[in-house]
DNA sequence: CTGTTAGCGCATTCAC
DNA sequence: GTGAATGCGCTAACAG
């Protein structure tokens, strides 16, 4: 220790003041030199603090998109439990305004210390976000980010690019004349699926620069009526017997994967996001082509490690977006990746 | 505490004897229903004790694969940094038996704690790893094992699975009445390639399952002759012109990239092995179709990490072997990959 | 503005 | 066989 002591120098590296020029530069200057190295660990059990953080997703089921982004948390949690968090999840039904709007105002009343945000609803996201900002509260992001706030990090995937790589697979995996399809997810009431829209402007970007002209149609899947969605699908493939690749817009591939195995049509490839338990099955038994992964996992993951990393150092995160890697899974990497996320 | 005190618990925890059954048996009963969970960091703090690691790997050239496996093992460093290690790197040529004997011969000498090792040559491996036994000195193996060895962990890839991703995405890159081409590295002296046996198998097992014929031609790729080679394969191409999709089962596809887009040669998908440079390269300009990537970084990492848990906490690992995912990188997704691994 | 003190979880040493 | 004492890097609270 060169000059003063260890208050002092606590009092620096916190930058909480009452700190002379003289002793905070002299001191600056040994940090500097001797690339002093903050311990994350020491630090947390020396403050012995608990610390609350709500999780504010769309439910989470296990198996699911938003299941995987909450095991990765879970798995962070763990791998730094000399930082006592406690976690209250805010679940909300991600096809319901309402139910997000409920959710999210009850969540500045739970004083937590930080919030973890999975946005769906534009507006809804950005009045959370600014009660958060007036108490002080920091916030991360995972899986989307939300303009007109001020996220200490946020953690997402482009689903621009995820678009054009779903195009580029499509184009690999199909011959030149054949017709290809695009499928999203019809929804009730005046939903935007906001991902969905970019996937589909990244597609149709691919498809434009290349130097021939492909046919690509468009149909939706309804789930909430199976039936009747079952038979708008067969019709469509009826009437478009040239289409031989599908995308579909979200991780709802398997369903036409199934409806395309039971009713014994072969030869069209099928391409769809998420690696959920039933996506996998189909890649498993040939049925979809290949999935589109975006670490949910590791967005949990980091999205803990950032909060804590704000929590425990004063100074805040930059704000940075922080991009998921797209993964690429067929059937013979899925077992690999399973393992992984099985972590 | 339940019964007894600090000192006694300790010992228990690293089981070195002295203590009564009457007390090991109400310490245990405490610790399972507290669920207890050991700290490593703290640990650490308290231990104070640094350790000697060797890592004995082919030479680490920024930008290719064993430079990158150094990367993870430095980012581990980093990030375990309260653990006090000191590496010592004991390089030796892949392509050279002497150069590895050499090495290897030296490193019981340099009295280790621990030892990583990317294995090349079966025999030289296992004659150091029963040394390294002997002395009782764990070692953890990256990207290969070895039979006959007890390591205390292994993180590698599955190399015949590799060679199957590589058969099935070459079989859907092309059209069905097209040929494939296999290209490996001729070498000098009787080298054995044991991965690329392994690759090569796998994408052998893959066109056998398929319900039709597929025309596979081989060929290499002469790397210490480098015009020789370009002509060899010019000529090759030449006498196959049906051949539309190559796998090059090393990481020398930007090798042949090259060659192809230099003579204006289109309209052939090549992939290979490896996130290096120049692979990054050449599918960024797209005349690399696919990369196939077995996070290098995320094997040094986790060896790193294995290494501190059996350091660390007195009972060994298990031997258990850690198999990475396989990536597959298109030009899209590259840039996303491009981030993570150069955090 | 600054230094001192006590204590977090853990491990070793040394009496008893 | 066991407990008490000491110290690791760090922080908060308090005394000056």
């Amino acid at each position: 220790m060169a000059g003063v002591s260890a208050g002092t120098v606590d009092r620096i590296l916190h930058n909480r003041g009452n700190v002379s020029p003289a002793s905070r530069e002299a001191v600056e200057r040994v940090l500097a030199k001797t690339g002093y190295k903050y311990n994350i660990h020491t630090s947390a059990v020396s403050l012995k603090k608990s610390y609350k953080v709500v999780i504010a997703i769309p439910t989470a089921i296990k198996g699911e998109y938003w299941g995987n982004i909450r095991k990765g948390i879970e798995h962070a949690l763990e791998e730094y439990s000399d930082v006592t968090i406690e976690c209250e999840y805010a679940f909300y039904d991600q096809f319901d305004i309402y139910s997000c709007r409920n959710s999210f105002s009850s969540i500045p009343e739970m004083q937590p210390n930080a919030v973890i945000i999975g946005a769906t609803f534009i507006s809804e996201t950005q009045i959370l976000c600014a009660r958060l900002e007036e108490k002080g509260i920091p916030y991360v992001f995972v899986d989307a980010s939300i303009e007109g706030t001020h996220p200490a990090a946020t953690y997402s995937s482009d689903q621009h690019i995820c678009g054009r790589i779903i195009g580029r697979l499509l184009n690999l995996f199909t011959p030149r004349d054949a017709e290809l399809a695009v499928f999203g997810s019809r929804r009730i009431g005046n939903e935007r699926a906001s991902n969905s829209l970019a996937r589909m402007s990244g597609l149709a970007e691919y498809f434009q620069e290349l130097s021939y002209r492909r046919v690509i149609k468009e149909s939706k899947i309804f789930e909430q009526h199976p039936e009747e969605s079952t038979r708008n699908i067969l019709q469509f493939l009826d009437e478009n017997p040239a289409v031989k690749g599908i995308a579909v817009l979200n991780s709802r591939g398997y369903i036409l994967a199934d409806i395309l195995s039971s009713n014994n049509i072969k030869d069209i490839k099928i391409i769809c996001f998420d690696l959920t338990e039933n996506n996998m099955r189909c890649v498993q038994n040939g049925t979809l082509s290949a999935i589109i992964c975006q670490r949910p996992e590791l967005q949990g993951f980091y999205a803990i490690k950032a909060i804590i990393r704000t929590l425990l150092y004063n100074l805040p995160e930059k704000g940075s977006v922080h991009l998921m890697p797209a993964d690429i899974i067929i059937k013979e990497n899925l077992p690999m990746y399973k393992e992984i996320y099985a972590e």
